[in-house]
DNA sequence: TGTGACTAATCAAATTCTTGAGTAGTGGAG
DNA sequence: CTCCACTACTCAAGAATTTGATTAGTCACA
């Protein structure tokens, strides 16, 4: 059920369309929950249904017309509750774990080149969540903005993005070079085989 | 369609029962994919059928009789097709940081106590994981082993759980003793704000 | 002599998430 | 002038995941 909270935790910076919403959730939101336009689109309606937001249609003359989005007090009171409430404890779900696990048992070339795309695609995620984070910081340094900030709760959720992806980019380099360094090991002892068995006949 | 392959993955290790693999998943596959019994059940008889694990009935006296399975070799290529084939982006899926998201617009205490709780649960898991590394890696040291051992994925994937949960940690603490610096602070500036209105009167 | 915890599973239902396609107009690049 | 990308949204089918019970014997503890 945190969907939904996700989606009003981005309403509550402002109006959006559905369109929008998913823009916004790609760089922001998705951090924490990552959801496809198709899932927004029927929370949102879902949301609106139940009186937890809002909707309004904006007429636009080159564009299709859109429906924007607001919290209403029902759904700040139905944020409180949620934020009120235990949470289910977090995890990784990542494909490539799975494949790292079995990677001294299966082929491993794939997978070094897997762990290095990885990396970049997080060194990527990297630069932006730290662009994200000091446009949300303004010219104020972090200790000062975490104190007196007004609106703190997407940087803290950033900063949290900002280190797992380190970690992973960190995480995925150490592996692919300890495969790496593995495969080429085996690699000199079956030369090496190789030449003895050549040289006993 | 992963869940699948990390059973495999699991089984790789040795035969297990359903109830055993339950187990299992905890400690060490739960690091990058989480499953609750029912459905390692499921996929354990989906996987029977489809010929890539094969089962064998164990009969117990003093406790249920309980079905064995291994992999097979279809099992095995069903594996290194998957290792092979591209994999999707990982991502964290978190109730709290969407409390978080919010925090500083809904009730804080309730969010802070819960990154606290949190905190401490994840160093549960840290010590957990330092003592299966420990385990797993023998008398060796860490480069050694990552160098010469012959069994060296799930130890790859136990670093991986280890680093997200002292991260996992870390933040916990920052974030919650950010949050309670800045109720602090608003409590004081509600108490000047009211003995000032009183000195008005 | 109950009480609760552990072993070993299975069943059903509801909910959530993914995959894939489709509509329809605007605006820019080559 | 064609093709592609973008805005804005919808529909449906399916796979995966979660929630919540239920069965049934063993064992330790008080």
């Amino acid at each position: 059920m945190a969907l939904r909270h996700a989606v009003l935790a981005a309403l509550l910076d402002g109006e959006y369309s559905g369109y929008q919403l998913a823009k916004a959730f790609d760089i922001g939101v998705a951090n924490f929950w990552h959801a496809l336009p198709q899932q927004l689109y029927a929370e949102l309606t879902k949301l609106e249904k139940e009186g937890l937001i809002a909707g309004r249609q904006v007429v636009q003359e080159t564009r299709p017309n859109k429906r924007l989005f607001q919290v209403t007090k029902a759904g700040r009171a139905e944020l409180e509750d949620f934020a009120a409430a235990v949470s289910k404890p977090s995890s990784i779900r990542d494909d490539l774990l799975v494949k790292v696990q079995v990677a001294d048992r299966v082929g491993t070339a794939s997978v070094i080149g897997q762990l290095e795309e990885r990396a970049s695609a997080a060194e990527g995620k990297i630069e932006l969540l730290g662009a994200l984070l000091r446009q949300l910081r303004g010219d104020v340094d972090e200790e000062e903005f975490l104190r007196h900030g007004e609106r703190i709760g997407p940087y803290l959720t950033c900063l949290r993005g900002l280190s797992f992806e380190q970690e992973h980019r960190d995480w995925c380099l150490r592996i692919a070079s300890v495969l790496k360094e593995r495969s080429a090991l085996k690699e000199r002892s079956v030369l090496k085989e190789r030449k003895s068995t050549r040289a006993e006949r």
